[in-house]
DNA sequence: TCTTGACCTCAACTAAGGTTGAGGACCTAC
DNA sequence: GTAGGTCCTCAACCTTAGTTGAGGTCAAGA
């Protein structure tokens, strides 16, 4: 097996701490790229461990992949990724958390307001009627159509 | 068709702004119940608007279905979900939902703690050491093995 | 030479939280 | 008596983030 032009795959995966496959994954998703030796072999810079390191923060700050790699496909394919790039990124991020964080913060305060009371008024009670909803995923709620009942003892 | 017995599975969704299909779901899941018309036809107590409510502001705490479900399993199937039971349940998540937002901002402090310093270190950078890891899903990180180079310019 | 280990591709599977569509039943109104 | 609307079941599909397995290649060592 010759040993030009980087790291293999199960050189990055035990230094990674990521599993083969899912570094397959990753590539295949344009997250991270490889060259391939005489064998087919992929060859990887070892500035993929930076960008993977980068994926792993970001994926615990809840951002997914498909948005990782855009924020991401700025960044050179071999170059060590530069103090200043990863700036831009981790304050993009940062950002992002900053939101995640205030949303159940909100929530977690209506929450508190909410035990005790036991209301769950559909109309009334502001845990039901957010004005933050998770993402639009779906019809969403439509408790303040003209139909929704005031007083439903439900 | 027959009105005795409760709400309809179209009146359900248009009152608690959840699709049908979703009802469907959540019944197969087991967080709700229905009866049966003699078409058939699914009828619902009132209720359910009360916990398809419950279901969704546990959802937006970031709860599982499943875990949903199993906190919800000692509430009676017909009776109107009482103040206590709401306390009891809230209480439970509002706890789970605390953990989340003090690892997501442990997270954030790291982050900007990083920002601007760009070591991303295999093994000194706390934002790549984490000692609370979201979930324990996979082999996770073996930064700390004997051969993780302390010193790679990556 | 033969086995072992690391790699390759491609397809299928997983889990969660549903949605979509096919094919059929039933009741009401025209 | 038939069209429309709502309901039923069941199977298949979707997305995300990967994992697992089959079948094949390649190079090193006994």
């Amino acid at each position: 097996m010759d040993r030009v032009g980087g790291l293999t795959v199960g050189e990055v995966a035990q230094r990674s701490g990521i599993a083969v496959s899912a570094i397959h994954f990753y590539e295949r998703k344009g997250l991270i790229s490889s060259s391939r030796n005489s064998a087919n072999h992929r060859r990887y810079s070892p500035t993929v461990l930076r960008k993977i390191a980068i994926i792993q923060v970001a994926q615990r700050a809840g951002i997914p992949l498909r948005e990782i790699a855009d924020s991401m496909a700025f960044l050179p394919a071999e170059a060590k990724v530069s103090v200043e790039d990863w700036e831009q990124l981790s304050q993009d991020w940062a950002a992002g958390l900053d939101d995640r964080i205030a949303r159940l913060q909100r929530l977690r305060k209506l929450m508190d307001g909410c035990i005790g009371c036991g209301c769950l008024s559909l109309s009334k009670c502001k845990l039901l009627n957010p004005d933050d909803v998770i993402g639009a995923n779906g019809p969403g709620p439509r408790f303040l159509e003209e139909d929704a009942p005031d007083s439903l003892d439900f």
